[in-house]
DNA sequence: TGAAATTTTGGAGTGGTTGCAAGTTTTAAG
DNA sequence: CTTAAAACTTGCAACCACTCCAAAATTTCA
């Protein structure tokens, strides 16, 4: 076995280790130094590749700040998808939010340093409005899931507002969260803070809500 | 009186026009070909001015279309501040919300040809971005506005969650009548389903949110 | 009437983005 | 190992949004 054909050829190895570096780089900069001020020539220059390859792998600048989109907005989704018999969208959704927050995984925004991206998206305002069409599609994606996951029609209220609020509550722990450690505040203190206003929301809402799309079994 | 020096000086008027009449223009062009299809020269072309004017009145392209973004942002705050005396926040928003689907008005989305618009903003992405800053700029705004009528710190989580929860349900109400209308629903089936939403929403939040920020008296 | 303030305009330039055709590399077949 | 096809990269030209600047043109007001 010369090791002439590998499982993955190299063509496909070379294409994620550029698209990987390409990415990498540019979020570097961009950080550093701001979205807007800096190029596609730039970070194609950085990463030693022509500006038209740099396009062959990101449709837009943004596209190359937001990788892992695609992740981002199916991630509620999954959470539903992936609820244990007896467990509510909500249940799905409130419970992987508060293990994250306990985790401090990057997802809660409770990490330090995370708030360099935060500075950055609002340093640029087509980041930020990225970011909220992110949000968009995350609803509505969700809004079919939890269609197709109780068999109500998607253009019905429930699925779409059980949706809303969902994505909605998830987006203010995290901003809530990443603002906080943005203020200085530590990591432990923000999660508290996060986990408390999560408490405050189930306060909020009823329990019609909190049971809606029971897993059977 | 020879009518040399109106109240409103020439210069004034003519400016009020000549930002009107580029608007509307370009608006006109937009709804006909799409967003993405119209080209700043041909807005300037048409409305008889540079194309260095029509940046003098817009700062981007999408300023064009979301003309009045202000007043948007603005709205449900406004509603919170002109509260009568025992009305809580979401009375406020959630009632003016109901009278507005009841008198078909355009920011209940319930109007004829209203759908055009939609139609425009989902043919572009930038435009669909924009209006989702736009959301997110006017729960930003109700968030302060409900510090400031409550005395709560606005990093506190009842005002942020409260305003995010109006406009999150505003959001939701006028979308599916735009949607309920472009799909061929008359104003008055997407208006009565409206209302029947927004009853369905009522029914999923707790006593104390529908409560908050009562106006003393 | 004339100077000051304001608006409009043209022109040159930057940067994101697309389309195309000509290289270059990788794959797969013989 | 050779070779042709497929896939990827590149350079080039062009379009458009947007900015900066300085020169008209217009309006205001003393």
């Amino acid at each position: 076995m010369t090791s002439t054909a590998p499982q993955e050829g190299r063509r496909e190895r070379k294409k994620r280790e550029t698209r990987l570096r390409i990415s990498d780089i540019a979020t570097g900069l961009f950080l550093d130094r701001g979205f807007d001020a800096v190029t596609i020539a730039e970070i194609a220059e950085a990463a030693d590749v022509s500006v038209n390859t740099v396009y062959n792998y990101f449709p837009t600048k943004e596209d190359l700040f937001f990788d892992r989109a695609e992740e981002v907005i199916d991630r509620p989704s999954r959470f539903v998808r992936e609820r244990l018999p007896g467990q509510s969208a909500a249940d799905a959704v409130l419970g992987r939010l508060r293990a994250e927050i306990e985790d401090r995984s990057v997802y809660a925004g409770v990490l330090e340093g995370y708030d360099a991206f935060m500075r950055c998206i609002h340093g640029a305002p087509s980041l930020l409005a990225r970011l909220m069409l992110m949000q968009y599609r995350t609803a509505e994606r969700l809004t079919e899931t939890l269609a197709e996951e109780t068999g109500d029609d998607p253009e019905d209220p429930m699925p779409q507002l059980v949706a809303g609020e969902l994505v909605h509550i998830s987006n203010q722990l995290f901003r809530g969260a990443t603002r906080a450690v943005a203020a200085g505040m530590s990591p432990e203190q923000a999660a508290a803070a996060a986990l408390g206003k999560l408490d405050t929301y189930e306060g909020l809402v009823s329990e019609r809500f909190l049971k809606y799309a029971v897993r059977p079994g």
